[in-house]
DNA sequence: TATGAATGAGTGTTCATTCAT
DNA sequence: GATGAATGAACACTCATTCAT
């Protein structure tokens, strides 16, 4: 009696393996954590795992690509509602946090992974696009509303209000200041001076 | 027969390792970059390398330890000078250089590294220290002048900036934008808006 | 509930798996070849394969007992009617066409196979015993036809043809001149000179 | 003070692996023989292994292509001196002395890997050459001094004679029948028909 | 009967570090 | 001081075989 395959048996089984590769790889980086290590922590064995995963190097890349911030809609009906800083400061918050549950390494392994490795640069290009769009967007429509200075090029501002959240964001961790609320106020303090529309 | 241990050679054999180190964890990072690598860039022997440092990790200290800004009193001058915002472009630019020689990745390594390495975390904030407190010194001085919005807490905005400029890096690193003027220009068009008296 | 075993099943099922394995073993030799190839090549999964072949060793033995030549009646017939020449040359075709087809790795390999394994080859001699037999009486026939030279040791004779073909067929393979009809012409301009009666 | 690297070192060490690693291949089969077994037989460590060999494959080759006989010179005195089977029949006997020292399997190996790799067979058809021009040559030779069939077609001659020694050998090796002058024998009584002039 | 997910010992290979010379 | 051969534990990955379903 054939025996249909699950089909969420797979699913289940590669978060599982992501969700400890996740775990190994904050405590210690791509390179240093051993897929010894995320089998134990993902309580599978090595042939299990690389039915899931062709290597370690394809789950670095599925890590990498998972973590892009999803906020979406909320984002923009947020921008809407209550104003574009707003909007901003819960993006960055939501940013912060993974900070502080000790993502900050984590994140800058991704940056250096992706800096030597034009293919996952390339695919990680795509799914980081989203968020500095959305900004773009919420920019525009801040503008049009008079609520911020309407000179402000909506692409560039977007890509120096993502560039610091992340630098904020590395630069309190490796200060290790992990009050995340802190955090959203020092960025507030910087988006609400750099957004505001410029005297006469 | 006994040789006395001679200093300047030894100064100038750490530096060759150095510099060889450096070369290597730039392109393959810390991690991936092996010491026979790293011997052979030195051209240099491993019993040779090994008397002049005791582990890998001590060479990675090392490195991240050099990392550090030392536009000091250069910078100062100056912000007094010409202002405060072209002192900050001028160490802005400094800092992108390195992007575009490939830095990139060595900060985001030496970021990963300090973030799980307590003791390495430790010595490099003593080292990062300098070019923010230079950055605050200048901004009280130029608060004094009434250049800039006086309602600005001096320690955070220098924060502010320095994270700001290290995000922008960053991000236009990982964006293959390498183009230093371009940054420059993103991060000025950033500081003049932050920095600005506020209207009335 | 209990079914009965259906053994044309087992038959096919067996059939199916060898035929699978032939071909892996031959791209890949006995020792590269792997379950999993040979399971995606016979369509079948490796539970089901584990039910007709206790072991892997169990498939190489089946094949290297599987290849023997079995031109029986045929090669005798033709003997008579046409000649021993004819008649080997016939057999050393049909041989010479499972190189062409690249059987020659697989016959070296089932010959290092036999060299290393007492047992395999124990079974393998009994079923080679066959060509070198019906040889063996083909060339006394022809003796008594005086055909070929009478003091020719008929059993010797037999074992030095047949070490011919493997040897002019493995020769072949190796040069990699692939064509059956040149194998066979060189293996004719042979057999007649050595079998031809002697000049007084 | 420098120490001059010992340039025999390596050829020294090179040796003492193919020797453990011949051991090896000819007890278990190249595929079967582990790096392991190789480094415990030669007394040294994988790291030590791994400065002489690139890999596995590397050492396969080396071995494959160190077995090429090199009688040579004194195989073509042999010929003048005592006519061309004799000289035959000694090279034929310094083949045959190696499968009676457990050789078959190696040697069936050998021709396995080479068929499956192009490059391993086009390195070993170079040195593979040298015997067949040899006696080709001495075929010419002998047939100028009217000694055997001037019909012959020296090269064709000199593949056959190649092939049926080799065939011979795998042959008795396979059947279990190590002794090498029984071969020899065969050997000869084979080459003597197929040189010897034909009558009229 | 058949499936295919799971196992885990084993594979070829690497590399930080040591030490005899 | 300097060399570079050697170590050997560790690494990423494989694969014959098993077994719950």
């Amino acid at each position: 009696m054939a025996r249909l395959p699950d089909p969420l048996l797979a699913a289940r089984r590669r978060r599982q393996i992501l969700d400890a590769a996740l775990a190994c790889f904050r405590r210690r980086g791509f390179h240093q954590a051993t897929m010894a290590e995320i089998c134990a922590e993902a309580n599978i064995s090595a042939g299990a795992l690389y039915r899931y995963f062709a290597s370690k190097a394809e789950i670095i890349a599925a890590i990498a690509e998972d973590h892009h911030d999803d906020g979406d809609l909320a984002f923009l009906r947020t921008a809407e509602a209550d104003g574009l800083i707003a909007a901003l400061s819960q993006a960055a918050r939501d940013f912060f946090q993974k900070f502080a549950e000790g993502d900050g390494a984590l994140i800058a392994d991704i940056i250096a992974e992706a800096l030597r490795d034009e293919a996952l640069s390339a695919s990680l290009l795509k799914t980081s696009e989203r968020p500095v769009k959305l900004f773009a967007q919420a920019i525009r429509a801040a503008q049009a509303r008079r609520e911020i200075d309407v000179t402000l090029d909506p692409k560039e501002a977007a890509e120096t209000l993502y560039a610091a959240i992340e630098g904020i964001g590395l630069r309190r961790a490796f200060l290790r200041q992990s009050d995340p609320e802190a955090a959203v106020a020092q960025f507030c303090s910087f988006a609400e001076r750099y957004l505001s529309p410029r005297h006469e």
